[in-house]
RNA sequence: GCCCGAGUGGCGGAACUGGUAUACGCGCACGACUUAAAAUCGUGUCUCGCAAGGGAUGUGGGUUCGAUUCCCACCUCGGGCACCA
């Protein structure tokens, strides 16, 4: 036989199966199908990358394994070419945008199609094409009709590199997602998407579809639901109200103050009345002039500004309290305005503590032990007792005083009942000495409020539910008196150094949490017990809220923040949005008989310095007749951005070429949902929820038949460069597959990828390694030279081994372990080298390999006589009682560790395995002399003998 | 700060629901073939120890006959969010 000449081979099948289009869906919409999706790449000048090539093989083996399944399966590709990189590279050579994408998109298809990729090429689609935008225009205006498109003034991000208004999502870290530059609020008219309506759907449907957990949480967090209360508090003299939201009407009680965002309406209603109204209007002249990037500034200090001769009416106790506004009160969320409980909120804390607000505690910390040896017992009854915790400084060092118990592993401070009428401070005076002998001891404060307890109480065996109070002494000297013997035996007294306390009473969370307020004043944020809260006195945090909210005439809401999604951009390259302004009718929508609405050609592509789209300059364009009443108007200029072709490709491909509408109800009842789509983490709160928007508005007009687009998504890891660096273009670090594919071949590089590391996982590239999986290609080209003839068997264990690699190979597929898989196909190649094989088997060997190297398995399937291509033989099935083993070796240990080998067969039983396992002579020597006390018998994995 | 994810040989990594840690690959060493080298094939390769044995899955503790796997605390790295009331 030849040497294995990749370029020969792979140049060869990809022209044969181009020709045969074995790799195109099948017509008629019947039988099972499998619809794998991939996202769509940007046709960028850079070219295919090697990350590129890793989720599109992984799909690629996905769905070819589903095709020999006998799945009719589309697994279709196309571009997702609107974009700013392409128009900035028109705006510096001239080159018109379009003109880039083909010579782009011409450059991808030949490097996919090199690849070997699967793909059904006759339904490749390209979001510039005006066959498809007409579409995209199309469902925005649906979109226009139902008032989820508006236009409003809005102070958007502007970046001010790229000239564009640009949507939160594409804001990090207050400068610009794409060129890093810096942004700056600016007020423009825009068109606006209004997927906030959807919000709840878009959070609660995720129930219903399979995407990896962490991707659901991505888009959990992203819509951040919150459930709370809306919550009226009327302003003094005025018929005004501040309506806020909070999640914690239990502490309305505490709430000494409101804060409205700085843009707040009523700040400009209530203009008459301020009395400090100059610097107000100052402060908040200040605070707009500011960038994201200041605003957001890590350790930013809050800052605000009372307004002065404006008293709020607390519902909740009728108490008048301050009105400020501040920068930590966003307008956008919520209703601009919160009521301040600086005692049980971190921010009120920080703003109250900086200008001397009010503090009012009410809510108290509330543990409950449900873990360790003084958990709570269920069923038995709950003792209550009034109790102190004491934190005793010692009178020279920085030590404190601290109690280990003997009985039990509990440790921690000194904790004692208070009896009678006893005040706290002597009951905690008295505790001290009763409990360690010392005497002279100064009080100096109450740590912190009340603390609640629930816990078991080993000593006196029963339920308890504490209330303690938390003092803090000062020894003055070390006199002492004898300790009495009884308290003796419970516990030992220790001095601990000041940072040692923390562990020596990490185990108790009430110890450890008045410790915690001890070195640091901190408020109290989670959930507890309602105090000093009249009537609401003593219910939980949770039973309070919905009382309270009930009490004040308040209602229970949910907020999100997510925003609506600012759909205009000043650019070019994009498609227009297909609406008319006019001066008597408003806005009205482009006729859908008119519909694509064609981008114009233009001499420049640069936006205009006032921030209008290049667009705006074409007045031949923009002026236009009123389709509603024939007199003038112009045309919108801004275009949509590139995430509006994506939203909604997956749904084109199923029916390409339809002129009447996006796709056929036919085709979309037959393929969608999509079954599978793998693509990035970063997607996952951009695009992969800008398109289940798009998919359930659809879903709303009955134009889709699923609820979601995508049944199941997973994401792929991505690679850096050898450094562990992001491979880009300017370090000059990337890796060009067309290299690889000239020097090892398509399939190498396939099956190197795969093999690189776990799927899901960041990887580093590292060339040296490729080598690795050209020898394993190179040694199945040469073993089939060695396969014996069918009439002979291949060997047993070949036999078993390949069932047992059939069988991880489909499930690793399926898993997306597809380094696992290919290890497990080198331990059968390796036994394949020792034993015997025949054609037979060795085709079923073939077989499962061919998603991973398509061409060269296809070469050998062909001389092994095979006249139809192996990628459309049946996927082998593994026989589940040729893998079972007959003889198995497993491990004898003793007191856990390994001391002899044993063989066993399928028949013993239970007690001759262990009668044998005793009698192994190693086993003797390490059991000799001892009683054994145990023996477990994991059946064929291991013997364990407790002796 | 909060939320995810991960820490295993020189390197990429494997280990099913707790059951013989280090599969598979790279690299390295030695050997065969060769005038020689490359390629290929074979053998070896966590570590200490002559051996018997012992020690290792980020660190410290816990549960268990048995822990890379479960629980608690901490450290490091990667990613996401960032005043969301």
């Amino acid at each position: 036989m030849k040497f294995y000449d990749h370029k020969k081979i792979e140049k060869k099948w990809q022209n044969v199966w181009e020709k045969s289009k074995i790799y195109q869906t099948r017509k008629e919409a019947k039988g099972k199908k499998f619809y794998g999706l991939i996202e769509f790449p940007y046709p960028s000048g850079a070219g295919l990358h090697v990350g590129h090539i890793r989720s599109n093989t992984a799909m690629d083996i996905i769905s070819r394994k589903r095709r020999m399944e006998g799945y009719n399966v589309l697994y279709p590709i196309g571009w997702d070419a609107f974009g700013l990189p392409t128009e900035n590279y028109a705006i510096k050579t001239g080159i018109h945008p379009e003109k880039v994408t083909k010579t782009n998109t011409d450059i991808f298809r030949k490097q996919l199609k090199s690849v070997g990729f699967g793909f059904d090429w006759s339904r490749e689609i390209d979001t510039s094409n005006p066959s498809y935008y007409k579409w995209t225009q199309w469902i925005f205006l649906q979109m226009f009709k139902k008032g989820l498109a508006y236009k409003k003034k809005t102070e958007i991000n502007w970046c001010t590199k790229c000239k564009i208004g640009l949507a939160n999502e594409e804001v990090v870290g207050g400068v610009c997602e794409r060129c890093g530059g810096a942004v700056v609020k600016k007020e423009k008219e825009q068109w606006m998407l209004a997927i906030t309506k959807y919000a709840d759907r878009l959070d609660k449907d995720l129930d219903d579809v399979d995407y990896l957990e962490k991707i659901k949480l991505g888009q959990r967090n992203w819509i951040g639901k919150s459930e709370g209360s809306e919550i009226d508090f009327k302003i003094k003299n005025s018929s005004e109200k501040i309506k806020v939201f909070t999640t914690r009407a239990d502490t309305i009680f505490g709430a000494t103050y409101v804060v409205l965002a700085p843009e707040h309406e009523l700040v400009e209603i209530l203009k008459s009345k301020i009395e400090n109204i100059k610097e107000v209007e100052k402060y908040i002249k200040e605070i707009k002039n500011k960038t994201d990037i200041d605003r957001t500034a890590e350790d930013k200090e809050k800052t605000g500004i009372e307004l002065k001769g404006i008293k709020a009416i607390n519902p909740a106790n009728n108490e008048e309290i301050p009105v400020w506004i501040a920068d930590y009160v966003l307008v956008q969320y919520g209703t601009g305005a919160v009521m301040a409980v600086p005692a049980h909120d971190e921010r009120d804390w920080d703003f109250a503590k900086k200008y001397n607000l009010p503090i009012k505690v009410v809510i108290e910390p509330y543990f409950v032990k449900k873990a360790g040896s003084d958990a709570i017992r269920d069923n038995e009854p709950f003792i209550e007792r009034n109790a102190v915790v004491c934190v005793v400084k010692h009178w020279q060092e920085e030590k404190y005083l601290c109690l280990k118990w003997k009985k039990n592993d509990w440790q921690g401070f000194v904790v004692g009942g208070i009896e009678g009428n006893e005040s706290i401070i002597s009951a905690g005076q008295r505790e001290v000495t009763e409990e360690t002998g010392y005497k002279n001891l100064k009080f100096v404060k109450k740590i912190t409020e009340t603390i609640h307890s629930k816990f078991y109480h080993e000593i006196k065996k029963q339920n308890r539910f504490a209330h303690f109070e938390t003092l803090y002494f000062e020894l003055k000297n070390d006199e002492r008196d004898e300790i009495a013997e009884e308290e003796k035996n419970i516990h030992e007294v220790v001095w601990v150094p000041k940072n040692d306390v923390l562990s020596f009473t990490l185990k108790d969370e009430d110890m450890n949490y008045i410790w915690k307020r001890f070195i640091k004043e901190q408020p109290y944020i989670d959930d507890g017990i309602v105090g000093n809260s009249d009537k609401f006195n003593g219910l939980s945090s949770l039973e309070a809220q919905k009382q309270i909210t009930k009490f004040v005439g308040g209602r229970i809401v949910s907020k999100y923040k997510l925003r609506d999604w600012v759909f205009s951009r000043q650019r070019y390259w994009g498609e227009p949005i297909p609406i008319i302004h006019c001066e008597k009718c408003g806005y009205v929508p482009v006729p859908e008989k008119d519909l694509p609405v064609m981008l114009p050609k233009v001499k420049s592509y640069t936006p205009t310095d006032n921030g209008e789209s290049p667009l705006a300059a074409i007045s031949k364009w923009v002026n236009i007749k009123c389709p509603k009443c024939k007199g003038s108007a112009k045309r919108e200029t801004d275009t949509m951005p590139n995430w509006a072709g994506s939203s909604w490709y997956y749904l084109r491909y199923v029916d390409p070429n339809n002129k009447k509408e996006f796709a056929s109800k036919k085709n979309l009842k037959y393929w969608t949902p999509v079954d599978w789509y793998n693509g990035g983490m970063e997607h996952t709160t951009l695009h992969l929820l800008y398109s289940r928007f798009w998919h359930k508005f659809l879903y709303d007009l009955r134009l889709v038949p699923t609820k979601e687009p995508y049944q199941k998504r997973t994401a792929h890891g991505m690679i850096s460069a050898e450094g562990g660096e992001k491979m880009s273009k300017s370090k000059g670090n990337t890796v060009d597959p067309k290299d690889i594919v000239e020097t090892y071949g398509a399939d190498t590089l396939r099956v190197y990828e795969m093999f690189i590391g776990p799927f899901d996982q960041t990887v580093v590239w590292n060339t040296n390694s490729i080598i690795g999986s050209r020898r394993f290609l190179e040694r199945v080209w040469k073993i089939s030279e060695k396969l014996t003839d069918n009439k002979k068997g291949s060997s047993l264990i070949i036999e078993q081994l390949l069932h047992k690699t059939i069988k991880k190979v489909s499930l690793d597929i399926e898993s997306m372990n597809f380094n696992t898989a290919i290890s497990s196909m080198m331990v059968l190649l390796n036994e394949m080298e020792k034993n015997e094989i025949n054609k037979k088997d060795f085709k079923m060997f073939l077989q499962i390999l061919s998603p991973f190297a398509p061409h060269i398995t296809e070469e050998i399937w062909n001389n092994l006589g095979e006249n139809k291509s192996i990628h459309i033989s049946p996927w082998p099935k593994w026989n589940e009682s040729k893998i079972v083993d007959e003889k198995v070796k497993i491990a004898v240990q003793v007191n856990g560790r390994v001391r002899a080998e044993i063989m066993i067969t399928k028949d013993m039983t239970e007690e001759s395995i262990k009668e044998m396992a005793l009698k192994e002579k190693n086993v003797m020597t390490w059991t000799e002399g001892k009683e054994i006390k145990k023996i477990i018998y994991v059946p064929n994995k291991i013997i364990n003998i407790v002796a």
